[in-house]
DNA sequence: TATGAATGAGCTTTCATTCAT
DNA sequence: CATGAATGAAAGCTCATTCAT
């Protein structure tokens, strides 16, 4: 009981903070397995070794709190974002970069995938009420449209790519394949999710990225 | 549609594939809309005029309604595939309609999305009973192989492109966009949806695309 | 469809009377081995490879339907119980010969047992209905009391032995055993059902009965 | 039942073991009256005047629930059976008294027969999983051996008596008189659950039964 | 006589949520 | 801050029974 000599700059919140924590980990994992309607809340008090009252204390309802693992997994793409410092990089280095950073990020976080399905699905209703993601109108459309103006300048870029557009395809390219890669195996009969398979997809996606803003 | 000259072969009781049919759109909607877990065998009943019962009559569980529901799905797909006659055009121009196929007939069937999402978030584990949609590893990819090397051949498309990777690029683009245009739309402020983001997207792709697969 | 030339008693019935008979034979083994309520009425239909409609078209009800069944099973042993003729035995001899018929009669028929206890069950509401096995009142019980009257007269048998007290006490020890075999398997720790166990069983009753009808 | 030193070592919500006791109690009255497939969950839970949910909260299943309530049952019996203190009686007043006291017994908790009913329609299915009542392999049947054994030093029994065949046939008796009271009442036309008839099976019980054992 | 399609009521079970402590 | 007990509503599924042919 008795926290002397702590730091402590507010009174009694060390345990609040890592309970809140451990509730959105276990969220995240639950929310990712199965999808919002088939999370289950009593699960995920279990996986973060808590009440299933603590939940509620501390996030309202199951829709509230997966709207913060919403925010959360938008929050820590963003931080990664943060470190790739495009803008020191030659244009085409940087469009190879990002490219690599989403194909690399998404497979890593396979939650982040899952999640952002769930939230479609629900037509992002969620995201509405959060001022927070709202705010997160990724700084990386400035960064990657200034890459694009630099190539164009250089002479090495095509002209008129809209950044908006070139983030949605790379993006695309690597979520549809990891996203989808259950039923793409079984159609293609081949395993998407062998080491092989997966550089020759990152081959594949920078070719076509390149080829695109490259000028001939 | 012409019914002449038909001995009528079915003596009594046509319902029973209207009421199975009747079952099975009501739930692809349903299942489109809410996913697996969301979705609510009630609902699906009520959608289809009848009692819940028939559902199981017909069905047996609500997991292999659903998997019904995939396979019907896939056939429609598939059927439309086989309309496109790919071997008829010239390469550049074959590309270019696979990719405005795919596009346009993801934006008429939000539903195949959806239940691909959902199918995909359940590791696929219901295709792996059916045989039906491991039969359709589709012959597109074969017909699109053929283009390919008629392209390279023609000296107009770069050689050494595999036609499944080209084949998921071309899915991942708009499948992405039209998938996740929720979040997209709330991330970067834009309406997606509206007429002209639309004709914007088909445009991109279309650079994308064939930006890659034609020769410098 | 044509059966000309048979001698048919009855206008066009034989199909008829073969699935009642499916459908009673069917019902028995259901119930014997669910009991009433834990018996299906579509289980029962399949078993008899008939129509479920059928068996409402025949026995109105599945409560009914139990009725018939028990009726036939009650017909089933009085039919075998005529051919015992105790009359024509000597009286200990008869007396042995209807524990070991009880005993090998329960034991080739064992869905008796589990009949009798579902009526049972019920209070015998079911043969409350029924005036058929009301009129069943055992006419054994009579040629058992006149083999224990003719036992007094010869001097070996006790005086004063009530033919309905003895002739539960013949049924129970038989009925006890095998129908309540595997409780009592599980808390002795023997296999009861064992060939062996069989004869011991029988070589016991036996005694127990003859012990005690006999004079000392 | 006194409680005087106790430390009362459960701090709060002694409600739960109520709970539960209700929930046993109220379980057992059901499936004694309708058998495990009649009974019904929600009358369970009306007759204990708890939420349905509940039951599912301590029990897990309808099924473990009939087993917890067979444990009980089982228990009970057992408790009771400790209290006889054959040992201290002569052997010919032992046995007469374990006889006596099986009738009294069934008599008075008629859902114990009708549990055992359902038990063995299952097969006992549900004790396979009870360590609990295996282990309760009635240490009766030793004290029981010991009482033939004195007997029959003492020359008043006969030898090679088997306890459990004893047993058995002792409750066999008093079992299907009163598990088949219905259907026997109907068939020989007699009330035998009157006070007189009762008073006249157990008479005769004792006399079959010492007819046995005592040596001529 | 026979059948497949259909149904309403009710079954066991599960869920997100709240109460009492 | 934390918990186990409790709940109402609703979920998926099954039942005995009837309809239409």
């Amino acid at each position: 009981m008795a926290k002397s000599k702590a730091p402590a700059p507010e009174p009694r919140s060390r345990d609040a903070d890592r309970s809140q924590q451990a509730i959105l980990a276990a969220a995240r994992d639950e929310f990712a397995q199965y999808g919002l309607a088939g999370a289950r809340v009593d699960r995920i008090a279990e996986r973060a070794g808590l009440n299933k009252r603590m939940l509620y204390y501390y996030f309202t309802s199951k829709d509230d709190l997966f709207l913060a693992v919403l925010e959360s997994v938008y929050a820590d793409i963003r931080t990664a974002e943060k470190q790739l410092h495009l803008e020191d990089l030659a244009p085409a280095e940087a469009v190879r970069r990002l490219t690599e950073f989403t194909w690399d990020y998404y497979l890593q976080h396979p939650e982040f995938i899952t999640l952002l399905n769930s939230a479609n699905l629900h037509q992002a209703r969620h995201l509405e009420k959060s001022e927070r993601v709202r705010e997160m109108n990724s700084p990386l459309i400035q960064t990657l449209g200034e890459v694009l103006e630099r190539g164009r300048r250089e002479g090495i870029f095509r002209g008129g790519i809209d950044p908006v557009q070139l983030y949605i395809s790379i993006a695309g390219l690597s979520y549809f394949y990891l996203s989808n890669n259950f039923t793409l195996s079984a159609i293609f009969g081949r395993n998407l999710m062998a080491r092989k398979a997966h550089s020759e997809r990152l081959s594949h996606m920078c070719d076509v990225i390149l080829g695109y803003v490259l000028r001939d």
